[in-house]
DNA sequence: AGTTGTGTTGAAGA
DNA sequence: ATCTTCAACACAAC
């Protein structure tokens, strides 16, 4: 479940491993999931453009392409495109080098083959100026790449559009995002004025509303109210002004701790090598049902709030 | 072997 | 408007 940790992760990663790449080419076995257009057509406005970054907005991914080849310069597409990702559930990127030399380095593992990393339905095909090329690659449109971005994804609930990348924020489900829970924006004062406005919402479902704050899902909400020892059906309106604060040091403390472990693969997500992040293995509350809160001894008990599963300590959340 | 739980999000229903 | 429910989909666990 990549949640705002995860994405992080993985944007860190894509500007470490395909930023100044060219996209050679297109394969998907899914076209549903590109939602704006066929796969022609994407496939055709992607080629040729270069790879300036990668940036997120909460969970959703946003990889900037540059404008179109100089020959097609007076193309109505010339300027630069985005191409927007949402992972949903079970989503995530990989990326492949196909070095002359391919040997792995003593020590590495090799990710591809487990059952997480095997549900591609989309690739992307590039080259790495700085990559020797290995002369057999080819792709289906017949040119030379040594350098894959690939999207597994086993529920296929994942999301990809590409727009022109001014048009891309005016999308209204973009428009609608609230403030990203690790931007500067995101700071106490606007915590405050976010809470205010809310007072019969219950924090624990307040946390996950991604048009109010954006990032958090079931797994962090769960551990940010733990460590605030917060129970999630407490009313925003009769929370003290102590336990605000301490809920917003909270939602920075165990995200920046959750990007730090590289997330949480409780589940299907992986990095960009196809690696399990370790924040599961320090995880307190969330999946720890029936084990002892380490604070107190009580049993982890699960519960139900807003048809989704949030994992408290009766000992410690009040 | 059929049913259920899993969780993100948008859309539909109340 | 605002809340709740469901569907998208695949698979593991029961």
């Amino acid at each position: 479940m990549p949640e705002l940790p995860e994405v992080q992760t993985i944007i860190n990663d894509l500007n470490k491993k395909i930023k100044g790449d060219t996209v050679v080419g297109f394969w998907s076995d899914w076209g549903k999931a590109i939602k704006n257009k066929s796969v022609s057509v994407f496939t055709k406005e992607i080629t040729g453009r270069k790879i300036l970054g990668a940036r997120r907005i909460g969970k959703n991914i946003f990889i900037d392409l540059s404008g179109g080849p100089a020959r097609n310069a007076s193309r109505s597409d010339a300027g630069g495109k985005t191409l927007y990702i949402h992972l949903k559930m079970t989503g995530h990127l990989l990326v492949k080098k196909k070095e002359v030399r391919s040997k792995k380095k003593a020590g590495e593992r090799d990710y591809s083959s487990e059952r997480v990393n095997q549900y591609i339905h989309h690739i992307w095909y590039l080259t790495d100026p700085n990559l020797r090329m290995k002369s057999k690659s080819t792709n289906a449109t017949n040119k030379k790449f040594n350098k894959t971005l690939e999207f597994s994804d086993l529920r296929k609930f994942g999301k990809i559009v590409l727009d022109d990348t001014e048009k891309i924020s005016n999308l209204k489900e973009i428009k609608s995002l609230g403030v990203d829970a690790m931007s500067k924006e995101f700071n106490f004062k606007k915590f405050r004025e976010i809470l205010f406005k809310k007072p019969n919402a219950k924090i624990g479902i307040l946390l996950m509303d991604q048009n109010i704050i954006s990032g958090i899902g079931n797994i962090y909400r769960s551990e940010i109210l733990y460590e605030s020892g917060i129970l999630p059906e407490r009313k925003v309106g009769e929370l003290s002004s102590k336990e605000i604060k301490n809920i917003f040091v909270n939602i920075k403390k165990v995200l920046e701790k959750a990007i730090k472990y590289r997330g949480t693969s409780d589940s299907d997500y992986r990095d960009t090598d196809g690696a399990p992040g370790g924040f599961q293995k320090i995880m307190k509350v969330y999946n720890q049902e029936k084990r002892k809160c380490q604070k107190c001894g009580t049993i982890i008990t699960r519960k139900t709030l807003g048809q989704r599963s949030v994992f408290v300590c009766l000992g410690c959340q009040k």
